[in-house]
RNA sequence: GGCCCGGUAGUUCAGUUGGUUAGAAUGCCAGCCUGUCACGCUGGAGGUCACGAGUUCGAGCCUCGUUCGGGUCGCCA
């Protein structure tokens, strides 16, 4: 006797043209409808729902065993593949059905504490601790194919181009700038730790060095910084490197694997070459360095425009080296009442920003928190910088420049979020270029590499090295942005020793600190280094972005929680005595 | 680390000014039903109102603390 059904078909496969086929399908029950002495059994499994019937002339001992089922039970059926009595359009099997002639029950199952449907609404909370549970739902079966689709196709792509995949290694030497480390203690080295990788970054470099001369690695990567809805403590890089090449090159063979991507996952043409937007310009146009191109509303300078307006909030932060700008929202000023005002003020204190003033362009009268200071002549020409007209709404920050970008920037995608203007279905691609690749901590107080310190400056800054002009060294550096979201990243390395040393000085590391954190890093370029450059693209978002998600975790099987934890298999988690001892870790800070 | 929002049947939520026995939908269980597919009809079970303290004659509701979850700022080279 069978104790599993050799399946003939999935469940979202068969069709009218199936009809009078002898067929077996093994799937879990979603929903049993028993009429009396007619039983419907929808049978899913990761392809989709064939009806199966249970009745006419079946035996009673079927009938009773099929009367037996409830949901999630896991069962084979053998039957006849027959045209339905009446069709279901909304199902692709709704033309047929599968006549019961017998059926093994392989699991039984309690009732299930979260629904196995789409629209179920359940919170995240208990869908990640029955996750098992969660991903039998369409949309999660669909989300897991397409980024094996995804992944695939990268793996392709980049094979076409002379690529080499290469692992690299997990445990890897602890990074000593950047994003904290997920440390690993040593058994056979007491006291000592790896680290599980933030990027391959110096892998692959130093596989360039090694003469691969083409890389790329679907890696996992580590991070132990807090989370976000799309931010995990371990995520997916697509991680490439190319030796001598410059900025155009790579930008062109990427821009030509996106639009295959774009191409064959969603059926969209994208036209090249994309958009290039230094990032000051990014900066200044749309407050991020991120810009989401849906939607315009472009910041705009109002220093001209105000700095003799008298308003001592204006010309205050003009005074102490700060910015003026605003944004006008387009027809937007019936749509936002004052209340919304407030709420929008309050939203940005967070960046930092100590208040906003609004312009309302009425009919006959320009309207404003700041008419006391402005007649309506000086508010006409604030709204003549961005050609405002009647019914639009002009709101404007001032202070420090990072605090009116960042400010300004969260505004206009916010309200155009709120204005419904941000399609999941419009694509906006384009390379941000030209970062600075130095920037000042207050916190250090030193400068920081913007990028990473392998970063190379742009040929024509590196003088500046030794004039001290910092903040105006840009970087070869270049982003891929998607509709606000920063899909990947990467630069022109350094590949000369001397220049690397130099950088270094700059972000004044000692003799001692290079030789320990990068002592065989840059012993590798004293024996032939090619030039060569790269870039890496978070896989997550990309799926996240590309399947209309707002979380990555809808594209990941099995991710964290807020608090980097696994509420399903409840990671982290105690540990033996015993295990702490082999590893010589004695100290534990008891948490009261 | 800061700020904001939330925690009430298995699930999603409602719950009036603080006032009798905490409701709805869905799910679940039982019965009936031969063309359902959100099946229908009838009946039923199901609650530590996150936890603790306080105020009060009386707390799901007010106060404080804790905890858990989500969002976000910092952080994420």
């Amino acid at each position: 006797m069978e104790t599993v059904y050799k399946r003939t078909h999935m469940c979202g496969e068969l069709r009218k043209s199936d009809e009078g086929a002898s067929v077996a399908l093994n799937g879990w029950v979603q929903k049993k409808r028993n009429l009396g002495a007619l039983i419907f059994v929808d049978l899913r499994d990761k392809t989709g729902i064939t009806q199966i019937v249970f009745g006419d002339d079946a035996p009673a001992e079927l009938l009773e065993k099929a009367n037996a089922l409830r949901g999630e039970y896991v069962i084979g059926v053998k039957g006849t593949v027959r045209e339905r009595e009446s069709k279901n359009p909304a199902l692709p099997t709704g033309d047929i059905e599968v006549l019961a002639s017998e059926m093994i029950i392989y699991s039984e199952a309690d009732t299930p504490p979260i629904y196995i449907k789409d629209d179920d609404n359940v919170s995240e909370d208990l869908r990640l601790k029955y996750r098992y549970l969660d991903l039998r739902k369409p949309s999660m079966q669909r989300n897991l194919a397409f980024r094996h689709r995804l992944c695939k196709l990268t793996r392709d792509f980049f094979d076409e181009e002379g690529f080499t995949e290469v692992e690299t290694p997990m445990l890897a030497k602890p990074t000593p700038e950047g994003a904290r480390d997920y440390l690993v203690p040593s058994r056979v080295n007491h006291g000592k730790f790896y680290a599980l990788p933030q990027s391959p970054q110096i892998f692959k470099q130093l596989l360039m060095l090694g003469g691969t001369d083409r890389y790329m690695q679907i890696a996992k990567c580590f991070r132990d910084e807090d989370l976000r809805a799309d931010r995990q403590p371990e995520f997916t890089q697509i991680d490439l490197e190319m030796s001598f090449v410059d900025q155009d090159t790579i930008i062109d063979i990427q821009e030509r694997y996106l639009q295959r991507v774009f191409k064959q996952l969603l059926g969209v043409e994208i036209e090249r070459p994309f958009k290039r937007l230094k990032w000051i310009d990014a900066m200044n146009s749309y407050g991020s360095d991120k810009p989401d191109l849906r939607v315009g509303f472009e910041l705009r300078d109002l220093a001209d425009a105000v700095k003799d307006s008298g308003f001592g909030v204006f010309t205050d932060a003009l005074a102490a080296g700060g910015r003026v700008m605003g944004i006008d929202m387009d027809g937007c000023s019936e749509k936002f009442s004052r209340k919304d005002i407030d709420k929008m003020t309050e939203s940005i204190k967070t960046f930092g920003a100590k208040g906003m003033v609004w312009i309302r362009f009425e009919e006959g009268e320009i309207k404003s928190s700041v008419s006391k200071f402005f007649d309506q002549d000086a508010l006409r020409r604030i709204g003549d910088v961005f050609g405002a007209k009647t019914g639009d709404l002009v709101l404007i920050v001032c202070g420090p420049e990072k605090i009116v970008w960042n400010s300004l920037g969260f505004l206009r995608r916010d309200l155009a979020g709120k204005l419904g203007l941000l399609r999941d279905d419009d694509y906006k691609l384009l390379w941000v270029v030209d970062f600075p690749m130095f920037e000042w901590s207050d916190e250090e107080g030193r400068f920081m590499a913007m990028h990473h310190p392998f970063t190379s400056p742009k040929s024509e800054d590196i003088p500046k090295l030794d004039t001290g002009d910092l903040a105006s060294i840009m970087a070869d550096a270049y982003d891929i942005v998607l509709n606000g979201v920063e899909l990947g990243g990467g630069s022109i390395r350094i590949h000369d020793r001397k220049l690397q040393k130099k950088i270094f000085d700059v972000l004044q590391l000692t003799e001692e600190q290079i030789k320990i954190k990068f002592g065989f890093f840059l012993d590798a370029f004293n024996y032939g280094a090619p030039p060569h450059g790269g870039l890496a693209y978070g896989l997550d978002r990309m799926a996240m972005l590309l399947l209309g998600e707002d979380s990555i975790r809808q594209v990941m099987a099995f991710p964290k929680n807020q608090n980097a934890a696994c509420i399903m298999s409840d990671a982290p988690t105690v540990v033996d005595r015993q295990q702490l001892d082999e590893l010589a870790i004695d100290i534990v800070k008891e948490e009261r």
